[in-house]
DNA sequence: ATGCTGTTTAACAATTTTGTTAACGCAAAG
DNA sequence: CTTTGCGTTAACAAAATTGTTAAACAGCAT
């Protein structure tokens, strides 16, 4: 009882925390408005997170996780041949994008107000991805060398597949009032655009 | 000389203002960081701007001007055919935000963070650039038409462009370190990009 | 010189926001 | 039953940030 107590306390804090973080940034997130939206006081919160910083860092932690998953998600099902694999690597990609909406702005902006945080991270992830990059590479330029596709920088294309799948949510609410009937059915709208985007790309690598 | 010595302090405030909105955003920028930047003591940036509100909407006001003349940017030279046009609006597009690469990020981050106070701004553009819209989409039926082109929605095509377009930009430091020596030489890197950009829409609306 | 105008400064006030503390409650362990 | 430790609360403290004011100042027309 007790700990189920304290563990859902903790939660709420975390739930809270997550939204406001996500929707205001750091700088606009309020500890009191969190703890109000957790139904505490906000000394709790510090109780259990002590500042608001560490609050934020646990955020932070678990979104760039999932930022970073949404990333493996583009490399598609190996076992598929290129082209397949390609298509619904980025179906996968936009799904993923489509379930975390608000995680691209969020990680692109704190990467932008404090990058030196991160030169550590990135100094562990870049020869991992790296590695992953040239396999990859490696898959295209055969099916190239194959006459079924076109030859192309691997790093370019994945570039141009998170450009058009994450801007579609990003800019969801700088377009939507611009574009008519378009965007008015927003599940509509993200099907016909994750066509659109898995076409263009298609589109891109055709011979 | 008097009058001209207060436009050079207001204009000062007004550079610290812009950058300081720009990188840190509202809720993050301070209004002594930005009179420290600017060379003055804080309280004259009450005197001038009475509020670090009233600061900001100028700036804002001014952005998204700037904004709004990018997204024309996109529109290309109308005395050109249609498929050059649509390579010159890219490329005019690219260079524009390549001239503002803070932009995007921030209008999407003020969108997002006081979408109310854009409703009326939006009542306004709305009907205008529809109008575009249709101008274009009937040149873009034309040279379907003719053959000289698919058959594509205009604004999934600008939507594209101006996701590769402003992606590059605003994803910029979240990707340069994981990318090699692929944006080791931001220039270079830039002008590949460009070209990736026209070549992707290029083939999006081949036959 | 005098007074008028808009500019500038330094000190101060107000507010907001984060963080702390001391006391209280309560359940489990000894 | 008492102690111990965690959870909880309310009140308070500290710091940061925005905003104000009164007085000094500089240029200029009268």
């Amino acid at each position: 009882m007790d700990n189920k107590n304290t563990q859902t306390k903790e939660q709420q804090i975390l739930v809270a925390a997550e939204r406001e973080f996500l929707t205001r940034g750091y700088e606009g997130a309020r500890t009191t408005s969190i703890a109000k939206a957790a139904g505490v006081t906000h000394a709790m919160l510090h109780y259990y997170f002590r500042t608001k910083e560490q609050l934020f860092e646990r955020i932070v932690d678990e979104k760039f996780r999932t930022m970073s998953h949404s990333m493996f998600a583009i490399m598609g099902d190996p076992s598929l041949p290129i082209v397949e694999r390609l298509r619904c690597g980025i179906a996968a990609h936009f799904d993923f994008v489509a379930e975390n909406p608000e995680l691209p702005r969020f990680v692109i902006n704190e990467i932008v107000s404090r990058p030196e945080r991160y030169e550590v991270l990135y100094k562990r992830v870049e020869p991992v991805v790296n590695n992953i990059f040239r396999g990859l590479q490696t898959e295209l330029d055969g099916a190239a060398e194959r006459g079924e596709m076109a030859r192309v920088d691997v790093r370019m294309l994945l570039i141009s597949i998170m450009s058009m799948n994450i801007f579609t949510f990003v800019a969801y609410p700088f377009m939507e009032p611009l574009m008519g009937e378009l965007m008015a059915d927003r599940e509509r709208f993200l099907a016909a655009r994750k066509a659109e985007n898995i076409e263009t790309i298609m589109k891109r690598i055709r011979i």
